[in-house]
DNA sequence: ATCGTTTTTAAACAATTGTTTAAAATAACT
DNA sequence: AGTTATTTTAAACAATTGTTTAAAAACGAT
């Protein structure tokens, strides 16, 4: 019964930690921070952190598995619409850097975490029900039918977007590190790898419907 | 003058210390291991591994950026060979896929160690003239201007070929843990990629030659 | 063998870590 | 009001952290 009843400050103490808990987390890492830098970044004392959540690994993989479920219903959102594949495709990947632009150390996080946990394996299963039942995959496979998309796999369509969407994003240390490029520029390069993105992906999986050029 | 004269173990204590730091680091990450544990692997005390390194962050930060050179070193290699840019696509990417095969803890090391230092800004401008060296943007420049190439500034070409090659690699927990796949399907699945990925940047970066299908 | 240098170790350092305990403050309920 | 349950805190906990110090061991040259 600690939810149900906070009508005033309507965002309770548990929440706080969460929210605070998931940007420490997020930009420096499982072992790369600390639960004192968590808890006084709300504004309470450590041990509260274990009286609401049982300890900092516990903690963790609760915003892990939020920040994956978050990843998710991006892409549900989007499955989800009466589209074209054509559409589906572009809207995607527009949701996804923009997305991404806000939440530069999302993916990083994501891999990081998964590898992190040596005790607890996560279950992403449920994940794969979600994506399922927007009946992406039927449209996918009629469409490969047709002879309009290319017949390729479904995990490596999935690796697809996500290798061109988050990588590029996760990259940018490396990236302007090694181009010598300031912030700025590197802001405008993404603008364009998001359209060239767009137009590799498209021409690829559906070569008939669009050769052009 | 601790380098010069050891040809009886021709594997000096200090390349001991960097081999183990490397195979830790790679794996755990910056502050996901500790010193002592760096050392026991490598079966000596804590204190020579400040003897020989100043401290835990100079002794990682040594192994980031010799890493950062294997990378670079690799495509270097292919550049400065005397073959055409789709050869030397395909080639690229076999070989960075088998490198990244071997070595699957490379990309998300990188990135989450430049992301890690807090203090020392890495330099990475002297990567970029090694691979000037190899007159790789002459040869797409010149692609390019006569209509051989798609023209697409070479750091978003850059970016490419290293999202399609690292982060399928770098997202095996997630991708194997959300579609539920084995190790052995993983393999797999990573083999099909790779040609998805060879054929997919050559069509696009090389629509002409290459109109198919 | 002896002396000086380099390499290696054991031990200790102070600081920080995640977590727990017990008490205080706040809220809820009658 | 008073009593109970919930929330929050201060303090302490044992363990671990990166690093240093001083001594020992191994080595090289004479």
């Amino acid at each position: 019964m600690q939810r149900e009843n906070n009508m005033k400050k309507d965002i309770t103490t548990e929440q706080k930690i969460k929210d605070a808990a998931r940007k420490v987390f997020m930009t420096k890492g499982f072992s790369g921070c600390t639960t004192r830098e968590i808890a006084k970044s709300v504004g309470i004392n450590v041990a509260l952190l274990n009286y609401y959540f049982r300890s900092k690994g516990k903690l963790f993989e609760l915003i892990l598995e939020a920040a994956l479920s978050d990843l998710i219903d991006g892409m549900v959102d989007v499955f989800h619409q009466d589209k074209s594949l054509e559409d589906k495709t572009r809207l995607i990947i527009d949701k996804e850097f923009e997305f991404l632009k806000k939440y530069p150390e999302f993916p990083l996080f994501i891999h990081a975490g998964l590898n992190q946990e040596s005790d607890t394996e996560m279950d992403l299963s449920s994940f794969l029900g979600r994506l399922y039942k927007t009946g992406i995959f039927e449209q996918c496979e009629k469409a490969q039918a047709e002879g309009k998309m290319r017949k390729v796999n479904m995990i490596n369509v999935t690796l697809l977007f996500m290798s061109n969407c988050h990588f590029p994003i996760m990259s940018k240390k490396l990236i302007s590190g090694i181009y010598q490029i300031s912030e700025e520029e590197h802001e405008n390069l993404l603008i364009a790898h998001q359209e060239i993105v767009k137009e590799m992906l498209i021409n690829y999986l559906f070569p008939n419907t669009n050769k052009h050029a």
